[in-house]
Formats: C-alpha cells, sequence, structure tokens
DNA sequence: CTGAAAGCGCTTACAG
DNA sequence: CTGAAAGCGCTTACAG
C-alpha cells in the first residue's frame, strides 16, 4: 500500500503553502485564498485522495471526535441492539462511537474511564439495558456526559429516559377502553426499578379507574418464570379478563400459559406488553398489542445533546428528557368474554 | 479540571529528562537509568497521576490500538451481546474497540471504512450476526483483519466461525441416542445460509441413519413462522416423535405449537435447538436441549489472531477456524412414547 | 491574499 | 548512563 498522502503532498502538487491546504480543506478560505488556488488544492486533493490524518488534527485540536459509550449486559442480557445503531446513525460531523462494557459500579466505571480516558474521547454516553438510577462516578460526572435509558439521581446530569410509568398507564387504559375490569398486573419482582415502575404505573391506572390491582410478581424477567406466574394466575378461582405484562419476556411465558390452559388469546384473554425492543412481542401469535419504547428517537435525542455540547462548548440544563412509549396494536386484546 | 500531566512535568518534578521519563514508563530504562532516578520518575508520575497522552502516542508511533468492529442487524435484529461483551473481555495492552454498524455491501463498507480509516484504527474485525459468506472489499482486505462468524468466499482471511453442519448433526445424534426414528428439521428458508447448513447437518446426519429425512421451512426465523410451520408439521398424519429447530425463535414457536395442540414436551415431543444465544432455549419450560454457539470462545480467539497480528507484524496462516457447537443439556428430549 | 513558524505530547535514534 | 533534537501531521496566529 502507498504512503498516504499528507497536506504536504497537496501544497506541493497545487503549487501552495502547506497553510493554504489547510484553510481551503477547512473551509476557511473565503476572502483569503484566490478562487484559482482553491481549485488547484481541491482538485490536488481530489487526485491524491487526501484525508486529513484524523490523529495529528486531534493532537493538534485535541478534539477527538470519539464519544464513549459505557453500557453493561442487563438482566437477562438484555440487547441494546437497535438503541445501538440508532446511535450510530445520529452521529454526524465524523463522530464515532467507542464501546466500553462497564458494570455500573465504582470501580468498574473507574476502569474504563482510565482505560478511556486518555485525551482519547470528547464526551461519554452511558446506555443502560434497562432503566435505572445510575450513580455517575466524579471523573464521568465532570466530563461532557449524556445518560441514555437511566437517571441520575442527583438530578445533575443530562438524561434520556422512557416514561416507564406512562406505559403501564397506557396499557391499562388500553385494556380499560375495551372494556375489561379484572386486569392483572404480571411484573417481575417490585424492587426491580424498571419493572417496579412499569408495574405502578399501571396499577395507578387501576386504582385511578376504581379497581382493585390484581398484582402477580414474576421470579425473574424471564420466558419461564413468566410462565409459571401466569399459569397460577389464571388457574386461581377468578382469572382475570386481561394482562399487562410488564416485559416481553413475561409475555412470552403468558402466551405459553395460555395455550397451555386451552385459553385463546384475546378470545379468552387479553394482553398488553411492554416492549424492551427485543423483536419477541411482535412475534407472537397473535401479535400482542404493546406499548413499545422509542429506543431509536431517545437515542437520537441523546447523540444530539452530547453533540450539541461539545460543539458549542456549552453544557445543555441539566433535565430529564422523558420520552412517551407509544401503544402499538397487535391482535391481543377484545372485549371481555361475558362470564358465564 | 486541572491541566493534565505530560512527560514534561514528570521530568520536571522528577528532576531528569523527558526522554528518561519516556524510557523508564515504557520500560526501556534497564540498564540505562540509575536505580534511584527510575524511583524518582516513577514516584513523580504517580504523584501527578501521569498518564501518557495516548493521541499523541499514536501520532508517533502511528499505532492507536483501536480496533475496528464492522457489524450489522441480522434478520430480526439478532443481537450479538455476547460476542460484542466477550470481545472487550479478551481485548489486553490497551486495546479498544470502536464500533461501527455497516451492511455488508461493497458501498456501506467503504463508508465505514473511510470514517475509520484516517489512521485511526489499527486492525478490524467483521462481526457477522449470523454465519454468512462476507465479501470483504479490497481495502479491507489489504488491512489487518479477521472474520468472526463469517467466512470468506476466496478463502483468503482469517476467519472464525462456528461449525454450523457439526451442530445440525450433533442435534440429530442427541435425538438418535435417546431412540428416535421419527426425526423432523423446522428451518428457516434454506436459501439462508446459517439455517441452511444447520438443516444439511442435520438431514446428512439422518441420511447416515438411514432415516428419511422429513424437512419443514418456516418463512422466516421468527417466533410466529416456527409456530405456523410446527403447527402443520405435528397435525400431520404421522407427526414425528421429535423436532430439531435451527434456531431459538423457531423453538419457542415449536413450544406453543405443542402447547397448543395439547403435546407435552418431551413426553409427547422432544425437541433440539440450535442456540444463537438470545437466552431464549434456555427460558423454556422445560428448558430446552440445544446445541450452543461458544460465541465467548470464538470472540476471544478472533481477538487474539488479530492482536498478535498487530504486536507481531505478522499476518496469521489464512484459515477459517472451526469451532465446536457443544450440546447442553436441557429437559427437553425423552425417549420415544410408543406409539398406540 | 500568502508563507514561514510554532506547537499539540510523545518516542527514538544520536551525540556526549 | 543522560540530555538535546528531530519529527509524527496537523492548525492557527503572525508577519509580510
Amino acid at each position: 500500500m502507498a504512503r498516504r498522502a499528507t497536506a504536504q503532498d497537496v501544497a506541493d502538487l497545487a503549487g501552495v503553502s502547506r497553510s493554504a491546504v489547510s484553510l481551503v480543506l477547512n473551509g476557511r478560505a473565503k476572502g483569503l485564498i484566490s478562487a484559482v488556488k482553491q481549485e488547484a488544492v481541491l482538485e490536488a486533493a481530489r487526485r491524491l485522495e487526501y484525508t486529513p490524518n484524523a490523529v495529528a488534527q486531534s493532537l493538534r485540536t485535541s478534539r477527538t471526535r470519539i464519544l464513549g459509550v459505557l453500557t453493561w449486559r442487563g438482566v437477562g442480557g438484555l440487547p441494546l441492539h437497535l438503541m445501538a445503531s440508532a446511535l450510530q446513525t445520529s452521529l454526524n460531523n465524523g463522530y464515532k462511537l467507542i464501546k466500553m462494557y462497564a458494570e455500573p459500579t465504582e470501580i468498574d466505571q473507574r476502569r474504563a474511564l482510565s482505560t478511556l480516558g486518555n485525551q482519547q474521547v470528547d464526551g461519554m454516553l452511558v446506555v443502560a439495558p434497562e432503566l435505572c438510577q445510575y450513580e455517575a462516578v466524579e471523573a464521568l460526572s465532570a466530563s461532557p456526559v449524556v445518560l441514555l435509558n437511566c437517571q441520575d439521581p442527583h438530578q445533575q446530569l443530562t438524561c434520556v429516559a422512557p416514561d416507564e410509568e406512562g406505559a403501564g398507564r397506557g396499557a391499562v387504559e388500553a385494556l380499560l377502553e375495551r372494556g375489561h375490569r379484572d386486569i392483572a398486573v404480571l411484573s417481575g419482582p417490585l424492587d426491580h426499578f424498571q419493572t417496579g415502575l412499569r408495574a405502578s404505573g399501571a396499577t395507578r391506572a387501576l386504582a385511578d379507574a376504581g379497581l382493585a390491582p390484581t398484582q402477580v410478581q414474576a421470579e425473574d424477567l424471564r420466558i419461564d418464570e413468566g410462565l409459571a406466574a401466569a399459569t397460577a394466575l389464571l388457574r386461581s378461582d377468578r382469572p382475570p379478563t386481561a394482562l399487562v405484562a410488564t416485559n416481553e419476556r413475561l409475555a412470552v411465558g403468558v402466551m405459553l400459559a395460555a395455550a397451555r390452559l386451552g385459553l385463546s388469546v384475546p378470545q379468552d384473554l387479553s394482553l398488553v406488553s411492554l416492549d424492551d425492543r427485543e423483536q419477541l412481542s411482535n412475534q407472537l401469535s397473535p401479535e400482542a398489542t404493546r406499548m413499545e419504547r422509542p429506543d431509536d428517537l431517545m437515542a437520537a435525542h441523546a447523540a444530539e445533546l452530547l453533540m450539541d455540547w461539545l460543539d458549542t462548548g456549552r453544557a445543555p440544563e441539566a433535565q430529564n428528557y422523558s420520552f412517551v412509549c407509544p401503544l402499538v396494536d397487535g391482535a391481543s386484546i377484545a372485549a371481555p368474554a361475558s362470564r358465564g
């Protein structure tokens, strides 16, 4: 492979100085360099396939245009494919992402930051696999950082997160609208931050409608645990006519439970799932009606906040940007069958 | 935030020259620098919390210690969480990963490489969401690159991939061992590279055992398609006593189909799934017996090959490293019930 | 309008 | 054993 062309090569070919090359290529030539020479520089750069050495630029400008992403594996290894790819497509001006897996503990954060921190990233994104409180270490808080899908307990950092309570509420409302009154909420353990919020949104909506909430907790956000919990519930004396599952895996469990008990969805049982974008609820049969977390919008917003921050040098007002989770129609809800 | 310490600061504090600092910190001081001064440098570096500026190092050494990862979203957005995190934990000597989503097309590869290529990465990893042939563009082939979970059709590049055929074969063998003779293979569309290989391994094992293979193709590697195909199969005149699903999502569909038809797994139907590490087959109830793709081992091997290449400057023999997919016991297979 | 010069922070021969 | 010097490739005042 031939040696890469440098700015000097371009200058030589174009018959100008190195500075002129830099000015033209960075769009600062207007009113400084003659049109003829500008064209010569552009032409030379084209012929030599010149692209500036990013490392040298970084050293000079102390900007790398690399953003660090801190992420970790969630309960059940929830994937963040959608958010990660949305993050990338939101990048502009040559920003790139460097990704590190680091548990949200103090020691892991420190370790990740020291690997990343040697002047190699301009800013950081913390991307949580599921909504949680994120206690950022000092070194992280001090740098340009945006939290995605998690919140700063101290309200000091800029956060982009879904309205999980609203999603729980919306799921219940969709069922109330169809006429259901016996609605149960199947969640994971309530001390789990995300599932707790979802469940509390759902039970509040029930309470607001004057209904006593039936709550069932699966032992974990897993298919088999959802199956077990749903089976117990549906076998009880007075089974609900409708279920809200706070997680897709639980929803799969519900479908299995219903099938084994000979119940049809939605004729015998309506189901609304809260969606983590795992592509499970939309592959059920019938497709589950669900509240979808807008991963793509959230990622785009977080990326934009951080890039603006870096480009302008002004930190955004620290605040929580809360994103509504829209209802996506499936075919898993119907009016309740009249009880025999 | 205080200005970061530079090598000069360390030299000043330690009362030595900048070169001495560099030598000591890079472990080349042996026999050159007096023990006393070495200690002084180390002490000064400690007190100033000095870490070398990585960008400056990169400019000087023309090595960034950043590896580029090219990946894209597969059928159904298969996650690569496990492989990606295994990749990171395999990194040593300060190597970092910069990740780009780019479809395996020529144009997307080029675009990704031009973003990445400005001297900013030392080598590349191509990480496919599912086994496939990867046609690398010239610019990619010319750089240090290792393919992970995909293969070079021209056999020129170093590849790390699972033995998908062997996995299909192993699934069938596990069922044969239990005494099954009526074994069906449920796959996705056979023109799909990965599912095709898995299915052909399975059908060959059947043929080797003197059995006529029953093959069913789901229209897509989705839960609902698996459910539809499995339902048709299990409702046929002579349903199989055992099923191999070439994919976890298909396996979930099979479980749903069995449940709806009132069939118990494994009493009425045995199931072996090929596992993409989506954490689905292990969350079924009963847990599915499966052939697991060793994502962590594969990722570690690929990372090591590439790092060795970069550290020694010698490209490895271009070859396909094929990884066996081990059988992981679940509870989804049993001896066939004697037919009435 | 243009070109020579400084300097980002580091490493590595090289002369003492 | 040590220190002064060059240079990686760029950008940005600065003097003409």
